[in-house]
Formats: C-alpha cells, structure tokens, sequence
RNA sequence: UCGCCCAUAGCUCAGCGGUAGAGCUCCUCACUUUUAAUGAGGAAGUCGUAGGUUCGAAUCCUACUGGGCGAACCA
C-alpha cells in the first residue's frame, strides 16, 4: 500500500468525525430514484410540474460552497445536474449541523448521495434541483482529479495520462464523460447486429473457449493446463471449426461474439484478448454474405450516428450501400498498375522487389500476392471497399474459386486502411480439407508457426457432409474503433491488458510499529529515505542512529524523543526476523 | 524483439547544472441564486528507480521500470 496523500488523511479523518456524528457512511439501504440528471434537463421546460418532488442519485463533483445556500453539482449515469442546498431547508429547527458540518465541511467531490427536492431555474437560467433532504450513500476516499468546464464547453486540466486512464478506467470514466458513450456505442453496435441476426432466424450459441487443438485462424495461441484431466488446453484463437461443426448438425445459420485469444504482439490495433463476432448460414455462398455485411454494417452506422457518413481522423468513411468491389488482382492492377493474374512464383518475385515489397524465401506464391496487397492497396483503400477472390495458399478454409482453381471464395470488408472482416464460402469437401491441412503441415515444418494443425475430429464431421455454407467474422474491436473514431484499440477496451505496475512495496504505518519504531519518528525515518522494509536491511545501525538524530533536529520536532542507539539496533534486528 | 519520445505536488504543467515553482484541488475564514463562483490566509514533493560525472544533479551520462508512437508479427 503506498502512504497515504495529505488529502487522503484529511477524508479519512472526515469518515471519523461523519460516523462519530452517527451516520454511516456506508449504509445497507436502497435509495429510490425517481428522476435523472438527463430527463430533468431535457423535459423540466415542458413539464415544470412533473418536476416537484424528485429523487435522485448520483456522485458530487465540483462545489460551490459560500455561506448560508451552496452550489454543488450530482453527477449520475446520465450526467450532471446543479444542486442547490439551503441552510434552513436542510435544518428547520435549531440544530444546523446537518448543513454547517455535514453538508459544508465532511462532503467531498467523489461522494455518493441521495438527494429529494424540486427543480427550479436560477436567475442565471440554470435547471437546478432545490434539496429537501440529502444522504449520505458512499463515502469517497480517494480524491478524483478535478476535471472542470466553462459555458462554452472548454475543459480545463483534462486528464490525458494514458496510464492513468487505462489503469484506473473506472476513474477515467467518471472524470472523462465521453469516454462512457465510447462503450454505449460499442454495446449498441453488437446489439444492432444481434437483432439483425435475430430478425433473420440465425441461433446465437456459446463454443468453447477452452480447446484441446486451436485452428480457425493462424496464429499463436496462449496455452494453458487442466489439472484433472491432465491434459494441455489453449485458449480458443478463432471459434470457426466449433461453428461449422453445428452447422453439419443441422442449424441454418449460427452466430457467436466470441472473445479470442492470440499470442502475438501488442499494438494499437492489437491487444491480446480481443472480440470478433462469427456467423455461419448454409445453403449460401460469398456473394450473398457480402450483401448482409453491407446491409448489417449500413445499419451500424445508421444507429449510431443516424447517417450513413462516419467521421473517422480527419475523413468522412461512407458505410452507404453498394460498396466499391475489386478482386484482389483487379485491386493490385488498379493501384500498382501491373497484370498479376497470370504469374508464377518467381514472376511474383520479380514483382515484389520491383515494388519494394519485403519478402524471404519461405514465401510462397500466395502469401507473395498477400505481401504485394498488404503494402501496396490496403492502406490506401479508406471508403469500404471489398477485395475477393484470394489466393488458395492463404485461406486452408475457403473453397475454391467456381471459376479457377487457384483461388478461393473469400472477400474481406477493408476500411480505413485496415481489414474489418474476412468471409468465404466454406470448405466443406473433406477431401480437399484434409489436403489443405497437410499442405500446412508442411509450412509448419518450414518454420511458420502461425500454420494450421490438422483436426481430425473437424475433419470427420465434414464427412458426415456440411452443406455448402457462407461464413463470415468481423473484429467488434476494429470497427468499433472506427465507429467511434478511436485511434487506439485501447480506447474501446474497458480494460485494456497493461503491464504490472509493480510499485515497491511501502512500509506501512504498522510495519515501522512492529519493528519498534515510535509512531511520531516515521516521518524522521521518511524524511531519511527509509520507505521499505529493504531499506531497514541495507543500513547501519550506527548510521542510522546519527542520521535520524540530525534529521529530527533540522526538521525541528522539539517534541520527538530521539531513540537510543541500542533502540535503532532493535529495529533492525526486527526486521531481519520479520523476513 | 528493435528504434524514437515521455516520467516534477492529488490533477494540468513550468523549471533543464547553483535554496523545488504556478494554476486548479486540499485546509482555515467570509459570503442566502453561484457557475472555470469570489475574496483573504495556509498546507502539500523519494523531481519514476538505481548507479555515475560534478564542489554542487530535477537538470548531464548509463542501466532499469512504466507509458506512448513507429517497425516486426497479426485481427
């Protein structure tokens, strides 16, 4: 536990002196809303007497304390609302300690309480609630940092530390009010997408996450132990094959928000666990799941922002239908200008270093083509655009292309710059799959170690016979980001992963008492450098005794008693024992 | 994993070899419609951690920790 602040004390004192006057501080109670900071502000011009005798709850932020009235500010889930508390409202008979010590002195900003009264407009025009009572409902701690607003809207010592704001998001979200409307878009966009579903018959199911063999995608996987079992599991990178597998039982169209898990590195567009939504429908192909992205998509955005045109950096992307489509050699000729379709290997090759695109030997034709897109038409492509018909190397899931063998029935969504979803009509000749895992196997061998492994029970539920079937994923995490004009994957992440803080372990108040130290020497011994225990076990008992003699004397604490050197032997003596 | 940048009071930041600073927050006092409330007074710091250079380091150097941004990998 680090020491505590000055303004920490000072509340933890105020906790004493609340619960000495006999109210707790954290009472066991429901506190009955009638009202919110929101609704009041919207409708109390329309309907003033709706208004007269409300309920409401809510974190105080920003005080406007002065003599016999005071001003302070309710801030609910909703927003902020002016309080206005009189002295003798609060306290109509003689004793004013309700409103003089209470409410004036042992409130702080960060409190949680219960207010009744009616609302009113100020002179200056504000919509203010006029308390009749007020509550205690949570005492506050730990001070926030005072973010404050004038009347234009201009914010004052906003709280931009990253760190702070990642680590401690439940503060960065009482402090920073746009930062919850990040995660009401972000919930919003996958109900959106789930009442689509719905609508269309399609069942939502749970997979598991748990896996004895990971497939789906390429990529590492966190790997993890089941005790009983005794048995290795990894931590699901993709739901794909589980899906399929429920789409061999008879299901026509199945969907999952599935979290996953990939063991790779961290950027702003990558965090460990992360969320796509995958949906299989049978009896349908690429094409016509194309269609449902846009339409679904369309209506994303349309919900959320009530247009179709998303601000995104300093672009408008349009989600309004029909998307712009390029097949990926149509995409590499129009950006590049070169004919790729007809190419072999080392013509691609060719290609690559001509376009100063990086590649090494392992490459085969397909991820050659990948690499020259990846560099070259991605990030130039910002408006939704779709790019089909990908090489069969890259895709051991997809089926071959009806119209040429090499390449398969896949498109995926690119948007900014950046994939936001990656579709096929599934491989469902167990033949061929069995093949394409094999030719995996190989480039495991190779040395990639995103490669497939062969899953043998998936590879008997396709004999069984799936229907021919459309599958689809899309990362909620990237298109949130771009739905609400995030830059950082961390900011549509409640808790985005974060190293340990790893702060060293402060002695506490107790630990210096329980070595023998006096209560009133500890800030001597603070004053010195000695914060830990591991300090005490570095020093010199000799040392120690001068230096904490000297330094009693510069800070001057006539009423500190020195402690004898055979004392500060003690102390250190303890400390050895207590490790 | 590699490169660049950042770390000073609870918050936002200044200081960049010579006694640790400002505004807000906090504390005390005044104030019955204030609103970035106001007026007067006051308190608050392991200057991220550990070494080094120096008569002297928040400031210069090195390493480490944490964060950000790029690259690599990927979605």
């Amino acid at each position: 536990m680090q020491p505590l602040s000055e303004q920490e004390l000072v509340r933890r004192k105020k906790l004493e002196e609340i619960k000495q006057l006999g109210i707790d501080p954290y009472p066991a109670t429901s506190f009955p809303v009638n009202a919110t900071a929101k609704d009041i502000l919207e409708n109390y011009d329309t309907n003033e007497q709706a208004y007269q005798q409300i309920s409401l709850a809510g974190r105080l932020m920003n005080f406007r304390i002065s003599g016999a009235a005071s001003f302070a500010e309710i801030q609910d889930s909703t927003g902020r609302i002016q309080i206005y508390a009189r002295r003798d409202d609060l306290c109509p008979g003689e004793d004013k300690t309700l409103y003089n010590t209470v409410f004036k002195k042992l409130l702080d900003i960060g409190d949680i309480i219960g207010v009744t009264g009616y609302v009113f407009k100020t002179k200056m025009g504000e919509i203010t609630i006029h308390l009749n009572t007020f509550q205690l409902l949570s005492k506050s701690l730990k001070p926030f940092p005072v973010v404050r607003r004038d009347d234009e809207g201009n914010v004052y010592d906003e709280v931009t530390d990253l760190e702070f704001r990642y680590r401690q998001r439940y503060a960065d979200l009482v402090i920073n009010p746009t930062v919850k409307d990040v995660f009401r878009k972000r919930t919003q966009l996958m109900n959106v997408m789930r009442d689509y579903l719905n609508e269309r018959g399609y069942l939502e199911v749970e997979t598991p996450i748990l896996q004895p063999i990971y497939g789906g995608a390429a990529a590492r996987p966190f790997k993890t132990h089941h005790n009983t079992l005794d048995m290795t599991l990894y931590l699901r990178i993709a739901n794909e094959l589980y899906l399929k597998r429920l789409i061999v039982g008879g299901y026509d169209g199945v969907y999952e928000f599935s979290k996953d898990f990939r063991n790779e590195g961290m950027s702003r567009f990558h965090n460990p666990e992360f969320t796509q939504i995958e949906l299989y429908v049978a009896y349908k192909d690429y094409q016509w799941m194309m269609n449902l992205v846009e339409e679904m998509i369309e209506q994303v955005a349309l919900a959320l922002h009530g247009t179709t045109e998303v601000p995104v950096g300093d672009q408008v992307i349009n989600f309004k239908r029909p998307w712009k489509r390029f097949t990926m050699f149509e995409a590499i000729e129009h950006f590049t200008g070169i004919d790729i379709s007809q190419m072999d290997e080392a013509a691609l090759r060719e290609t690559a270093k001509k376009l100063d695109v990086p590649f090494d030997k392992t490459m085969g034709k397909g991820k050659l083509i990948d690499e020259i897109f990846g560099e070259h038409c991605e990030p130039k492509l910002i408006q939704p655009t779709f790019i089909t018909d990908y090489p069969v190397e890259m895709s051991p899931l997809a089926l071959r292309h009806r119209d040429n063998p090499d390449l398969v029935e896949r498109f995926e969504a690119i948007c900014n710059g950046k994939e936001i979803c990656n579709a096929f009509s599934e491989l469902n000749d167990p033949i061929d799959q069995r093949q394409r895992f094999q030719e995996q196997l190989e480039l495991g061998k190779r040395g990639d170690e995103e490669a497939m492994i062969l899953d043998e029970d998936f590879l008997r539920a396709l004999e069984y016979g799936m229907p021919p079937t459309a599958g689809l994923g899309i990362g909620i995490d990237r298109l949130t980001m771009i739905m609400t004009n995030a830059s950082s994957i961390q900011d549509v992440l409640f808790f985005p992963q974060m190293k340990p803080e790893n702060k060293p372990v402060l002695a506490t108040q107790e630990d210096y008492i329980n070595i023998g130290v006096a209560e009133d020497l500890i800030p001597v011994l603070q004053k010195l450098g000695f914060w830990t225990l591991e300090d005490f076990r570095k020093a010199s008992a000799n040392k120690l005794f001068n230096d904490v003699c000297g330094m009693r004397k510069k800070m001057k604490l006539k009423e500190v008693k020195n402690p004898t050197k055979e004392e500060v032997e003690k102390w250190l003596e303890a400390v050895e024992v207590e490790a």
